[in-house]
DNA sequence: TTGTACTGTAATAAATAATATTACAGTTAT
DNA sequence: ATAACTGTAATATTATTTATTACAGTACAA
């Protein structure tokens, strides 16, 4: 998760939220965002898959909520653009070690411990919260 | 986070704790985690600055814990090598656009409460806890 | 006092991952 | 028909991460 997709897809859903009955089209959440369209509209395509987004083709045509903000928590965003475990990725260890070879396993506990906490906290939140800061 | 050094940095910790009266080589270390000695020594030097590790130079030196696991919070680990925001980085939005202008300061603040949830459940356990499954 | 086995660190290269760019076929409104 | 969109893929670019190499410095031990 290091990298732009949270905030990206957070940014999306929060124009949509602000106009929920108007069809937003790419170029212009890509404008307020500053990053390029076909990066937005890939975005949008996995949102879509997810069933935050709905879509219209075509001339007028562009993207708005598929249901209320008040009912897309943060973790469900967090989840549709996770991609990798929170605490990072795991090595390939010499499996002769007896340490090397039980960490994985372990590890993949810890991680699963700590990113079911983090679902946790962000589904204390949704996407109506974090949008009504800025109005 | 989406990187080894978590996992390299806790299998350092991990077999140092299984022998903490001993000095145990980079090379050694290396060969159980299966990533090159030099990661491993820079890995070293770090959690050293962190207090965590002592080490010494020259024949028959290499690494031991500079205190008890017990006293090890994963936490204090993760916040060692932390290099950024769990949910990712922000983009540089358009100061034009009124969403644009303000998100980055609401990101922050999700980030960092999102954060410190995490570091509250991983000072629950602590490296001797984690070390203690493989014995 | 010399050889051996280490650390510490830096410079560079290689690999991997993330993002941007471009392009264009398909869709819909007018 | 034309214009304004979406959806998607291919490619290029940039950024980040990891590996490799190298070597000066330190300490032990014969």
């Amino acid at each position: 998760m290091n990298n732009l997709r949270f905030a990206t897809a957070l940014h999306i859903l929060t124009l949509l939220s602000q106009q929920p009955e108007e069809l937003l089209p790419s170029e212009y959440l890509a404008g307020s965002i500053n990053v390029n369209a076909a990066v937005v509209r890939k975005e949008i395509s996995n949102l879509r898959n997810h069933g935050f987004i709905q879509s219209k083709e075509g001339k007028g045509g562009g993207s708005m909520l598929a249901k209320p903000a008040s009912e897309i928590l943060l973790s469900d965003i967090y989840q549709a653009v996770r991609q990798a475990a929170i605490l990072g990725r795991n090595n390939a260890p010499n499996p002769a070690c007896p340490v090397g070879k039980q960490i994985n396993a372990h590890l993949e506990d810890l991680y699963s411990e700590a990113e079911a906490n983090l679902i946790r906290s962000l589904s204390k939140k949704t996407l109506a919260d974090f949008a009504r800061q800025f109005s």
